[in-house]
DNA sequence: GGTTGACTTAAAGTGCACTTTAAGATGTAA
DNA sequence: TTACATCTTAAAGTGCACTTTAAGTCAACC
């Protein structure tokens, strides 16, 4: 940790502020999605933006993204505005994926809870009504 | 494909009938999480009451149970209607992991759905409005 | 009756995203 | 100055959930 005021960043503590480990950060920089700078004795060190950038990678890959895609995502970024229509129409295909996700994963949640109220309401009632859980799915309309 | 109507599969039919290969059924089971019969010559067979079954543990492995999970929870239903509490505490504690993750997830395609509009604002009106990404989510009050 | 396809097992392999190890260099605090 | 924390690299290891391979048995169709 030095104490400099010069909003640069060691790589634990850049680990720290990104909430990542620095063995990781090292993974994703041989995989090409961080650029530290070097001081003269070749530690990393990091700056104010480079951590909007992580939290940006972070949120990507939270909705789906996999190292390799972010990847390609770095490359075209880095070669200029003129690929802005390849990274628009890849981060469209990854919402597209999303949400596909999303809605399954949705339903996955509704049987879930069908399932959690089922068993309360067993243990509420202790002796009678045998429904069943498919019976009782019925009831809600909730299918498979 | 047997022609019986006996509702019965063979390992190749029910894997078609739940979504999943051949393979990963004898994995299933070798995790413990499906028990099927065995014909006289040994091979395996399922019945309908099977599909439903599969189909369950889909769900729940799609809100985010892992297989250890879900064994344990195919451990606890075998023991009987005593392990209800168990099995109502592990499916309360997956639907509260479920959530967290929920909420993350929707904050990070918030932030997917600003940077499609931040591009498609930025190719729309091509030579003006220099605002950076970080600015344009402020507008918004989405943060990181 | 022969060929094709589906089944059986056990074990090894795969892909992803890290994580850990090893061996050494350097910076910071007492 | 000594000790300890932190950094460096390359390479091997981990965990999860399958997937593939190999070698063989068996059943159905032509």
């Amino acid at each position: 940790m030095t104490t400099t005021t010069d909003s640069t960043y060691s790589i634990g503590d850049f680990a720290k502020a990104v909430g990542l480990t620095a063995p990781t950060l090292r993974y994703y920089e041989a995989q090409g999605l961080i650029e530290p700078h070097r001081s003269t004795n070749g530690r990393r060190y990091y700056q104010e933006n480079d951590v909007n950038w992580v939290k940006f990678l972070l949120h990507l890959k939270g909705t789906g993204m996999s190292i390799s895609e972010l990847k390609q995502y770095v490359l075209w970024r880095a070669e200029g505005d003129e690929t802005i229509p390849q990274r628009l129409a890849l981060l469209q295909k990854v919402k597209a994926d999303f949400l596909v996700q999303f809605n399954e994963v949705q339903h996955h949640l509704q049987i879930l809870n069908d399932k959690i109220n089922w068993y309360e309401e067993k243990e509420a009632g202790v002796t009678d009504d045998p429904e069943d859980f498919a019976t009782y799915l019925k009831r809600f309309g909730h299918h498979e």
